[in-house]
DNA sequence: TTGCATGGTATACGATCGTATACTATTTTA
DNA sequence: TAAAATAGTATACGATCGTATACCATGCAA
């Protein structure tokens, strides 16, 4: 039995069947990309000139014309450069049980920032360990991380975290007529029903378990 | 019974008990981080004089100088501005159980960015979402995304997407001694031990869920 | 062979860049 | 009250900014 790990150049190792092929982008892009991830901004015209290697600057300002139209860079209204779709954080791919996309889709494959992605409003959101197991029915486990909008008002069976009766704790809010129950995903817990005061502290948007 | 939602001016809401504040950050520096976020770059001498309503640019670089001291923002060798650690996207705060952290803490926040966090290194990582139950178990469900890793190569008990007898699945690898299983967290499903070929598409780093 | 893109160089333009010195108020501190 | 720090203005410096026109090769199609 032949065991395969699919490296970052897929080519180099199974060959043939399936092939999980390097990204391919020009080796213009990538030293840009280089660039920017070292130092934290786009270069102007004249140091992009330097870092490709040529002697005019009339030869990045045409290499970016094509950036631009390819939406691999775009300018500000200043003329200044800014960062385009060439190094969001991830390449999202298709899912597991369709089987593994070919190369061609892997290229194709949007690009999303995490942040982005998961925070709509980063003023009011929070990040927070999850302590207990009272939601792992919800897939929700100890040591997972739940992100926490603060500003939003809780609908039925969304997954907040709560203060009831002086005790904080992540449950289903369940709400039926005027009465409120806060429901844990786990059968060896029991449905909360706040006595005095409940205080929602905001509703979970998004739930990051990290692997070691 | 009384529901108290915090939204996000806590002080407005429910007054003294517990308090959720808003973080308190300098008139000047939400200016700042609004022009990031709109314009995706760090504002020059020039744009900062304008957008804090200073007619000399001087002023601006004091500003500056203490924002650099305390690390908001950072400079380029350049001397251009970059950004610091101001506008990171996340503040992470302690856990659920621990009670609700106090408005000093949220203060002192660490913020980071989950690009960051999650993806050790963005060319050799994907997005995948995930179909089907076989790792409910492990609080991988249906609909949840995960991000793969496909340079490394997997240790027992690793999570890893992989292709086995010509279909991808996710599970656990579990290796003893030259033998590989590939083992579900659920126990509808039974442990795979591949016959001819097994190929590692990567291993999971962390699993995400969003909720709508 | 002609014509015309393509890719690169050289150079010049006004505007803006980051930095600096000098000076005037105002507020804080001794 | 006097001294010293703080906050803001005005202005000037050489360097670099983004942009533009012109020119020179090479390659390819008509």
């Amino acid at each position: 039995m032949k065991i395969l790990y699919s490296g970052v150049d897929g080519a180099a190792q199974g060959g043939a069947a399936g092939g999980i092929g390097r990204c391919a982008v020009s080796g213009r892009a990538e030293k840009l990309k280089s660039f920017y991830r070292e130092k934290g901004r786009m270069p102007s015209y004249g140091e992009l000139t330097r870092l490709l290697g040529y002697k005019s600057k009339r030869s990045a300002q045409k290499i970016v014309d094509k950036w631009v139209e390819k939406g691999v860079v775009r300018k500000d209204e200043t003329g200044k450069l800014l960062p385009g779709g060439f190094l969001s954080a991830l390449r999202v791919l298709g899912e597991v049980a369709a089987g593994w996309p070919s190369p061609a889709e892997e290229e194709n494959a949007d690009t999303i920032s995490l942040d982005d992605w998961l925070v709509e409003d980063k003023e009011a959101s929070f990040m927070l360990k999850v302590t207990g197991d009272s939601m792992i029915d919800a897939g929700i486990n100890h040591g997972d991380y739940v992100i926490l909008h603060r500003g939003k008002s809780p609908k039925n069976n969304d997954v907040v975290v709560a203060e009831v009766d002086k005790e904080w704790t992540i449950k289903f809010f369940r709400r039926v007529g005027k009465s409120v129950t806060l429901v844990p995903a786990n059968k060896n817990y029991k449905p909360i029903v706040p006595k005095e005061e409940l205080r929602v502290a905001g509703v979970v948007t998004a739930v990051i378990r990290k692997y070691a």
